[in-house]
RNA sequence: GGCCCCAUCGACUAGUGGUUAGGUCGUCACUCUUUCACAGUGAAAACACGGGUUCGAGUCCCGUUGGGGUCACCA
């Protein structure tokens, strides 16, 4: 057996945005590829005219752009096997199609979509299986010549060969057989003279040498179809690779009814690139631990290196949004301040504060990071920064409003006055010594302090907050409790 | 319902015949921090059930139950 080149693909309908489920499979791909050193192909099935929608492709490779996922040849991206839009290879679909019908693998039907659903109505009626009955199987060769020229509406359908047994292996499953008889014959044509998934899919994965089709599970029922067309063909069966279903909490198929599920929307609620790929691969997919060490962190080279087809689950994966907070805020931690921050200024945009200020910005992300699970709660852990005028709630006005507060914030005010330019360390130093000069300590010196100069019980470290107010707006807001 | 797939803590998973069944998220407790969070330590928490095979089954086989997917001129 020679070696051949791995070659992939991710081939979605251009439907609008892009799922998280295709994400994953998209980057089950791409890994794949990228670890054997293969191609990762992108080949957009659009041969379900009615369900297009603009700008569905470009919205789809930007997102994958965005992700850090690239590709070999696809749209925009120009290879050896294109074109890579179906509905511009609808001449090789026909061409092949018509060697099925001579062969004797596929045949003409003529039947309306009225007459299919009256038939479908009488099969639920007589509580039977709802199938094609392949009725035009019949049709004589008269018939269907009458029936062609007098013009009439036609689709081609695959003639299953009945009382067969299909087999084949999954990698990722391990053995599947399938009744010949329980398999429908399929609409390989459509009357619009588009060809079905399941055409376009067999011939397009063989002409452009796909070695290994990876996509999710909903799709092995329809592999048997596939296989009798590769059979008619005398083609070679790529390795398939069925991998587990994302799901919702309550188990079934990931849906938008329960959550967001589209790529565009995380990205936009502030969930940064790594985290998401890391978070997404770890769905159904996770390295051996090697001499027991665990891990739950891994950069996309990490997860290229790590990454076969036999560490992939066979079972679904709940898409759990806690973990993926927990991953994001690791990832917001510990990230470089710097490209942090250039991430993050889209968010701090009408907050009241300075944007050509970037030291007092970056100063202020990295005090609060340690609190986003997102960078879309910006905006509410900055507010404690820029409100004026603050209330002191009711419950806080004893603690404010008393002699020893008073001493505190009158030393406190007279420090912060007097000192030269404001730190961290200094204003520690600051509350400190008026501690010690007031006799104030413990509870009753910082808690009258941080509600006086934010109104608010709970937040982030008080000198970092001194620092990020200044000296003029920190004994202003002192002033006002003498 | 037919067909197909699946089954380890609430969730993600490690485990490939001999383990006190490990880790991560979440939950709870404690420590640290004169706040919250972070960090650290610890706890509760799982092999769906029943039969085999075997000296020995979470691991192999069969069945049951449960869950999911699919049954289009959509992908």
């Amino acid at each position: 057996m020679s070696e051949k080149e791995v070659r992939v693909r991710f081939a979605p309908s251009p439907t609008g945005f892009v799922h998280v489920g295709s994400l994953r499979t998209a980057l089950f791909n791409y890994l794949f590829a990228r670890h054997f050193k293969g191609k990762f192909v992108i080949r957009i099935e659009d041969t379900d005219r009615t369900r297009i929608v603009d700008g569905a492709v470009e919205n789809l490779i930007n997102v994958l752009k965005k992700l850090g996922i690239d590709y070999d040849e696809g749209p925009m991206k120009e290879g050896d096997y294109g074109p890579y839009y179906q509905s511009e290879r609808l001449s090789i679909y026909k061409k092949y199609c018509d060697e099925l019908i001579e062969n004797g693998y596929a045949y003409y039907a003529f039947e309306t979509p009225e007459e299919l659903e009256e038939m479908k109505k009488m099969q639920q009626l007589e509580g039977k299986q709802t199938a094609y009955d392949r009725r035009a199987r019949n049709l004589t060769k008269e018939e269907v010549n009458e029936n062609l020229n007098s013009g009439k509406p036609f689709v081609v359908r695959l003639k299953v060969p009945l009382n067969q047994e299909i087999k084949f292996t999954d990698a990722v499953k391990g053995i599947i057989k399938f009744d010949s008889n329980q398999v429908d014959d399929q609409v390989l044509l459509k009357s619009d003279g588009f060809p079905t998934y399941h055409l376009a899919n067999v011939i397009d994965d063989h002409e452009m040498k796909i070695t290994h089709i990876i996509r999710g599970e909903e799709w092995i029922t329809s592999v048997p179809k596939h296989i009798l067309l590769y059979n008619a063909f005398g083609w070679d069966i790529p390795q398939m690779a069925h991998v587990p279903l994302l799901l919702n909490p309550d188990k079934s198929k990931l849906s938008k009814r329960q959550g967001d599920v589209a790529v565009e929307d995380f990205i936009n609620k502030g969930y940064l690139k790594e985290a998401l790929i890391n978070f997404v691969a770890l769905l159904g997919w996770h390295p051996s631990e090697k001499d027991g060490v665990v891990r739950e962190i891994f950069s996309m080279d990490e997860l290229i290196s790590n990454f076969t087809i036999d560490r992939v689950q066979s079972s679904g994966a709940v898409f759990n949004i806690d973990k993926l907070n927990w991953m994001n805020n690791e990832y917001i931690k510990n990230y470089d301040l710097d490209n942090l921050f250039d991430l993050s200024l889209p968010y701090f945009e009408n907050s009241g504060l300075d944007l050509n200020d970037t030291e007092k910005l970056k100063f202020i992300l990295n005090t609060i990071r340690v609190y986003l699970d997102r960078l879309d709660m910006i905006p509410e852990k900055i507010k404690i920064f820029t409100k004026e005028n603050f209330e002191i709630p009711d419950e806080f006005k004893e603690l404010i409003y008393n002699e020893n507060s008073l001493k505190v914030f009158k030393t406190l005010k007279d420090k912060v006055e007097n000192s030269d330019e404001l730190t961290v360390d200094g204003f520690k130093q600051m509350l400190n010594d008026t501690g010690k000069e007031t006799g104030v300590k413990g509870k009753n010196l910082f808690k009258p302090v941080r509600i006086a100069l934010t109104g608010e019980e709970h937040g982030p470290e008080l000198p970092n907050i001194a620092v990020i107010y200044g000296k003029e707006k920190l004994s202003s807001l002192l002033s006002k409790y003498l």
